[in-house]
RNA sequence: GGUUCCGUAGCUCAGCUGGAUAGAGCAACGCCCUUCUAAGGCGUGGGUCAAGCGUUCGAAUCGCUUCGGAAUCACCA
C-alpha cells in the first residue's frame, strides 16, 4: 500500500474512532506540503469540522495526535490553521528508495495476454510537401502519446495514415510534368519530399498566375478558377489516375516513393516510427462499401441527386455527406473505410486519433458514423484534439513562404547545440567528432522535443524562430544535463569503489534528501495520470520539477566528498535512481539524454 | 449566427477532481567557478489569475453573463 493510502486509511478510522463517524476514504483531501512548511503530506481538516464539532486547529491536532499514536511512520506532525502537516520518518523513504532502486521499471505497468489494445494513429501526412513544424508537433505527441499508453499497461499499435491520393497529389505530379524537365532527387540531390513540395508550390504559382490573366480580361475570380486550363489538367489527370490510367499511377508511383524516402529520413531523425502504415489510396474505395453498406441497412439515405447523406439531427448535429452525387469519396467516406481496414486486422479496443483541434467537429461525427455502422470503438473513440503552432504573425501560411520546415529546424537546433556547447568552453573536447556529433544531436533535438511537449497539448502555442528555443531553463537540455550529471556521479563512485549495494544504512538523511525521494514515489501517479489525461505536459512537467529538485540537491550537498561512508553510499544510490526515474520519464516523451555533455 | 476551445508576471508557460502568502523559465539587476559538469546555484524587482455576478467556511480552479482571441459549421482534404 502507497504512504497515502495508508495516511488516508488512518484518518477515517481517526475520524470513526474521535467523532463516532464515517468519512469516505476517497474524499480525503491529502496532498503534498508545500515548500514553507514543515512536513511530507498535508491533510486538508475543514471537511471534517461538521463531524467533529471543534475549531480547525483543534479538529487538526485531535486528528494528528490520533495517527501519530497508531502509524509509526509519521515522525512528527504540526498544525496551521487547518492543516495537518505530516512529517514521515526518513526510514520509510529509506525504504521507498531501496524499493525504486530494485523495481526495474519503476511507474510503469506491464503489458500482460489481457491487456487492452490500443491503436494511436498520428502523424497522417499529405504526399504533396515537406513535414513542417505542426507535423512535428503531432508526430511527438502522438509518439509520446503511444509510449504513455504502453506504459500503463496497455498493447499499443502506432498507425499512419498517409493522404496519398486527390487533387492535391495532382498539382505536383502536372507541375513536375510541365516544368520538371526530368528532375529527380538524385539529379537534384533534393530530398524527395522538399522536390515534390517545390512542384506544388510552382504549381501554385503558374496557377495565380493564370488565374490574374483571366481576370485581367474581366472574368470574377470564381469564373476564372471555373476556367482555369490548368485546374482543369489536374482536375483530368484525378480522373485518369481513378480510372487507373497506367502512366498515371505509374508516375503517381515513382513521386510518391521519392515523398516516402524524403520522410523516412525525418521520422528517423525526429525518432518516431509506426507499427503499420495505411494509405488512403487502399482506403478510400472500402469507405465507399461501407457506406454502401450501411445505405442498404437504412443507416444513411440517397438524396435525388445520387448524393448519399447521414442524418445526424437526432444527434443534434447536421446532415453529413458521405458520397458525393458522382459516387466519388469525401474525406469522411476515407476515414470510414481505413476504420473498416483497420478493425480487420485488429483486435482494437479503443483508438486515439492525433489530429488538430481544428477537426473537432469532424472526429464527433466520425465517431457517431463508426458507432452507427457497428464498431465497438467507435463511441469511444479519443480524438486527441491538439492546438495549431502559431509564430508571432499568426498561423504558418504556405503561400507566404512563413512555413517552418521540420528538417531546417532539426538541423538548426543541432547547430545551435554544438555552437553553445563550443562556447562553454569546449566541454566535450576529449571526444572523437563522431561522439560529440551524436551528443549535440541528443541535445538538439532534446531541446526541440521538450519544448514542444511541456505545453498542453490542446492549447494553441507560439514559437518565435528569431529567439528560437533555448537551452537553459526550463528545457530540455536542463534536463538532460541533470542526467549526465547523475552518470558523471556513478561513474566516479564506481571508480572510487563506493560500495552502494551492501552499504549501511545512515543514521539520518536531510530534508531535501526526503524531498527528492517523495518525488520519485509520486512517478508512478504522474504516469497513470498522465495515461488518463492523455497528457505528455504531465510527464514534461514532472521532469523539470525532479531534475530541479535534484540540481539544488546536486549544488548544496558533497555526494562524493561525503566523510561519512554510509551517507556517500546512500547519496550515490539517490542519484542513481533520480537518473533512473529521469530518464524513464524522458524515455516515455521520446526524449533521449545523453551520458555526459 | 450556432457549436467548441482559449484568456494567469513585459514574453513563453505551469497550477484547474475548490484549500495555506498564485509558481517556473526567459528578459533586467546583484552575488557564486583553485570545489563531484556554471547548459548550474542563490538573491532582488515584477500579478485586479480578462471583467462582473453567483455557489462555498474557502474560488485562478465550479456555474451564469459580458468582453477579447482562435477553430469549425463545404458535393476541400
Amino acid at each position: 500500500m502507497s504512504i497515502e493510502a495508508t495516511l488516508a486509511k488512518s484518518t477515517v478510522e481517526a475520524i470513526k474512532s474521535l467523532y463516532g463517524a464515517e468519512f469516505n476514504e476517497e474524499k480525503i483531501q491529502l496532498q503534498k506540503t508545500r515548500k514553507e512548511f514543515e512536513g511530507d503530506f498535508t491533510l486538508v481538516v475543514f471537511p471534517f469540522l461538521q463531524l467533529s464539532k471543534k475549531r480547525p486547529e483543534e479538529t487538526a491536532q485531535e486528528i494528528g495526535e490520533y495517527l501519530k499514536a497508531n502509524q509509526p511512520v509519521i515522525s512528527s506532525f504540526n498544525v496551521v490553521k487547518g492543516f495537518l502537516n505530516i512529517a514521515i520518518s526518513p526510514s520509510y523513504w529509506i525504504e521507498l528508495l531501496k524499493k525504486i532502486d530494485s523495481t526495474e521499471k519503476w511507474g510503469t505497468t506491464a503489458v500482460t495476454e489481457e491487456s487492452p489494445l490500443v491503436m494511436v494513429e498520428y502523424s497522417s501526412p499529405n504526399t504533396n510537401k515537406p513535414l513542417h513544424l505542426g507535423h512535428i508537433r503531432n508526430n511527438l505527441l502522438g509518439y509520446a502519446l503511444s509510449n504513455i499508453i504502453a506504459a500503463n499497461g496497455n498493447k499499443v499499435v502506432k498507425t499512419n495514415i498517409v493522404n496519398d491520393r486527390g487533387i492535391h497529389i495532382c498539382k505536383s505530379m502536372l507541375a513536375w510534368q510541365k516544368w520538371g524537365e526530368g528532375e529527380t532527387p538524385a539529379s537534384s540531390g533534393k530530398k524527395g519530399d522538399h522536390l515534390i513540395g517545390d512542384y506544388y508550390v510552382a504549381f501554385d504559382k503558374h496557377y495565380k498566375a493564370e488565374l490574374n490573366e483571366l481576370m485581367e480580361k474581366g472574368m470574377s475570380k470564381e469564373e476564372a478558377e471555373a476556367a482555369s486550363p490548368l485546374m482543369a489538367e489536374a482536375r483530368e489527370m484525378l480522373v485518369k489516375w481513378e480510372a487507373g490510367d497506367k502512366e498515371v499511377r505509374a508516375l503517381w508511383e515513382k513521386m510518391n516513393n521519392w515523398v516516402y524516402e524524403g520522410f523516412d529520413e525525418t521520422y528517423k531523425r525526429l525518432g518516431v516510427d509506426f507499427d503499420k502504415i495505411y494509405y488512403e489510396s487502399d482506403t478510400y474505395l472500402v469507405g465507399k462499401e461501407t457506406v454502401l453498406g450501411g445505405l442498404a441497412e437504412g443507416k444513411f439515405y440517397r438524396r435525388e441527386d445520387g448524393s448519399v447523406w447521414a442524418d445526424l439531427t437526432q444527434n443534434g448535429l447536421d446532415e453529413k455527406l458521405l458520397l458525393r452525387s458522382d459516387g466519388t469519396s469525401v474525406y469522411m467516406t476515407q476515414d470510414i473505410g481505413t476504420a473498416q481496414l483497420r478493425f480487420r486486422d485488429y483486435p482494437i479496443d479503443k483508438m486515439v486519433y492525433v489530429v488538430g483541434n481544428e477537426q473537432n467537429y469532424h472526429f464527433q461525427v466520425l465517431s457517431l458514423l463508426l458507432d452507427r455502422l457497428g464498431f465497438s470503438w467507435g463511441k469511444g473513440l479519443v480524438h486527441f484534439s491538439y492546438g495549431m503552432v502559431e509564430l508571432p504573425e499568426g498561423k504558418m501560411k504556405s503561400r507566404e513562404g512563413t512555413v517552418v520546415d521540420a528538417d531546417d529546424l532539426m538541423d538548426e537546433m543541432i547547430n545551435t547545440a554544438r555552437e553553445t556547447s563550443e562556447e562553454l568552453g569546449g566541454k566535450l573536447n576529449d571526444l572523437t567528432a563522431e561522439e560529440k556529433a551524436e551528443i549535440n544531436r541528443i541535445i538538439g533535438l532534446g531541446a526541440l522535443k521538450y519544448f514542444m511537449l511541456k505545453v498542453d497539448a490542446r492549447k494553441n502555442m507560439l514559437f518565435n524562430p528569431k529567439e528560437s528555443i533555448d537551452f537553459n531553463g526550463n528545457t530540455g537540455p536542463f534536463i538532460q544535463y541533470t542526467y549526465a550529471r547523475t552518470r558523471s556521479i556513478e561513474r566516479k563512485a564506481a571508480e572510487a569503489g563506493v560500495n552502494i549495494e551492501n552499504a549501511n544504512v545512515p543514521e539520518s538523511i536531510s530534508e531535501k534528501e526526503c524531498s527528492i525521494i517523495r518525488f520519485m514515489n509520486e512517478f508512478p501517479a504522474v504516469v497513470k495520470q498522465a495515461g488518463t489525461d492523455y497528457s505528455p505536459s504531465g510527464i514534461a512537467n514532472y521532469a523539470y520539477e525532479l531534475a530541479k529538485e535534484y540540481n539544488q540537491f546536486y549544488h548544496d550537498f558533497s555526494i562524493l566528498r561525503e566523510e561519512n561512508e554510509d551517507s556517500k553510499a546512500f547519496r550515490v544510490l539517490l542519484t542513481r535512481n533520480v537518473g533512473k526515474v529521469i530518464k524513464t520519464a524522458m524515455n516515455l516523451l521520446g526524449i533521449e539524454v545523453p551520458e555526459r555533455m
